[in-house]
Formats: C-alpha cells, structure tokens, sequence
DNA sequence: CACGTTATTGCAAATCACTTGCAGCTGTCA
DNA sequence: TGACAGCTGCAAGTGATTTGCAATAACGTG
C-alpha cells in the first residue's frame, strides 16, 4: 500500500508541473489502477472506483485515462476485442499472451524479442520507437511444456 | 490478372462449398483487394469498388468483409488508428512496420521472430495459434542503415 | 430456360466505445 | 477566504461497424 501512495503522491507533482490539479477522482482511479493486477477496461475501472465514489462518473474515468496516459502514468492496450485496456505504468516493459479460451493475459518480457525487433526495424531503415507485441495461443497439455519446439 | 481471376474461381468454390453464393459485389470488391497494394479500410474498398458499381453499399463491404475473413480469404489488421484494414491472404505470413510520421506501412517477415515467439509460448505452456506484431518507428537519415544495432 | 427457394443487398436505424459542450463544482494559490 | 482556471457529471454527439427488413438476385431443379 505505501507503494500506492508514494506513486500516487509521486504523480501529484507531475501533475502540478503540468499545470493540472489532483482532484479526488484522479486520486480514486489512479488507485484502483495501482491496486490491479489485471488489464481492465475503461468500464471496469469505472465499476471499482464507482464502488468507492457513487458519484463518479464513466466520461471521467475516460478523460482521466487520457490524463494519466499523457502523464506516463499507464499504458493502453487494445486486444483483439477492440476496447483500450489500461495498466499502470509503474512496471518494466513488457508484452502479453493472451489464452484464446480463457481469455486470460499473460504477460512475459524477453530481451531477445525486444532486440530482434529492434534490428529488424534498423535493417529497413528505420528507428524502432515502440512496438505491440500479442501472441494469442492455446495451454497444451501439461507434461508438454518444454523449450524444444 | 489471371492470378487474380484464378482466385475468384477459386474463392467461388469455397463459397459454394459453405452454402454460400458468388455474387457480382463479392466478386468485385475480392477483385478489388486482389489488386490491392496497401491495406485500405472498408470506406477505402467501397470507395474503389463504388467506383466499378456506383449500386454498391458500405453495409456490403462490411458484410463482405466479414465472410471473406471468414473464408480465410483475406487478413483483417487493426493498427493503431483503430480502424480495420484488409488485405488479401494470398499471400506468404508477413508481419508490418508502420511509420510514425506517415503512415506508411511496410511489410517485412523474419523466421527468426516468428520462431521466438512460438519459444516465448512455449515456455509458458502455450502453443502459438496466432499473433500480432506491429513495429512502429521513425525513419532513420540515410547513411545510419545497417545491421549493427 | 423458367421457377422456387433462400441467400444477399441497400437503406435506415441501432450499437458501442469513446468524446465533447455546458453549467455548476472544486483545487490552488495568493 | 476569494478569485480563477481546471474539473466533473450529464446529456448529446461521433464515427466505425452492425443489424432489421423488404426487395432482389443466385442457383439447383424440372
Ligand atoms: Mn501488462
Ligand atoms: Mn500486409
Ligand atoms: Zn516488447
Ligand atoms: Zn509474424
């Protein structure tokens, strides 16, 4: 939790910096993001939050995203469903699996990948400023599971 | 042209294969995309194949769009701008470079990425069904192109 | 080739996620 | 505490894509 406050203390003064002010409702989202341990849409945001502020509305989580998106303070996905899906930004890169079943993300870093992409844009000229890696797939079996293709 | 009358055929036995019918729109806005060399949008195939039959709706394309995608016909992307893009499958996998500063995008494949990500899944107990991998950069000055990262 | 069945189409209206105008509310800072 | 500008809730607006419906066109059959 007293990492929670810290970001959140930590994302007041980018705010002031930038000449915006940290009203109740960015304290409440800003929360619920850091307390996730999901990708939830605007709608589920709102649904927590809403949970602890009856009064908030579903246009503010929206224009919050925005806010808090500019600031850095998340990221924004859209899987193939279509709708955007935030996660704090608080954390190292990464990139996400997504279980075609289930539906469930899961997220996963590896150098390599970040590298060969990285080459594959210089060899066409090219600086790589930011990439959308998704693998969709499907568990296999248990007893499967193995580094040999 | 004969490659692209070849597939019509084809596609028309697919079709009839499923209970479906050839009909004069679906058979020009496949020529349309058969012809195409980037990856319009629906607006943007109902723009050239209204222009080959001014009778033609958006609602077709649409609909068209999604049998097509269906029948494995074509490829649907979603890049950033949010809005779907279509190409033609007859084509070998290939994954995109978008560039940042115009739009552009350009088409590239690499085995040795294609071959880390079914690794990466593998790991976590998956088998790949399907990805996307979509590069966004900004074109480098002339003279910085190499292999050398 | 004409016919009947049923998929398909054009059009307008409906969805859906997201954005925006506006009037009242609330941080900020002096 | 007071003024000012940024924020918020609400309702209406967007833009892409979907869908209900009646008219139309494919396609197998006779
Ligand atoms: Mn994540
Ligand atoms: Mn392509
Ligand atoms: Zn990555
Ligand atoms: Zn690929």
């Amino acid at each position: 939790m007293t990492g929670t406050e810290r970001r959140v203390a930590g994302f007041e003064g980018q705010l002031r910096e930038a000449g915006l002010r940290m009203t109740q409702q960015r304290r409440l989202i800003l929360r619920v993001l850091a307390e996730a341990d999901d990708h939830p849409d605007a709608k589920g945001i709102f649904t927590r939050a809403f949970a602890h502020d009856p009064t908030l509305s579903l246009s503010t989580v929206y224009r919050t995203m925005k806010v808090l998106e500019t600031q850095g303070a998340i990221e924004r996905h859209a899987f193939e469903d279509g709708v955007s899906r935030y996660e704090h930004a608080d954390q190292e890169h990464h990139d996400h699996l997504i279980d075609i079943d289930s539906g469930e993300v899961i997220e996963f870093s590896s150098d390599a990948i970040e590298e060969l992409q990285r080459r594959i844009a210089a060899e066409l000229g090219y600086e790589l400023v930011r990439h959308r890696l998704e693998l969709y797939g499907r568990k296999k079996p248990p007893g499967t599971r193995g580094k040999k293709g």
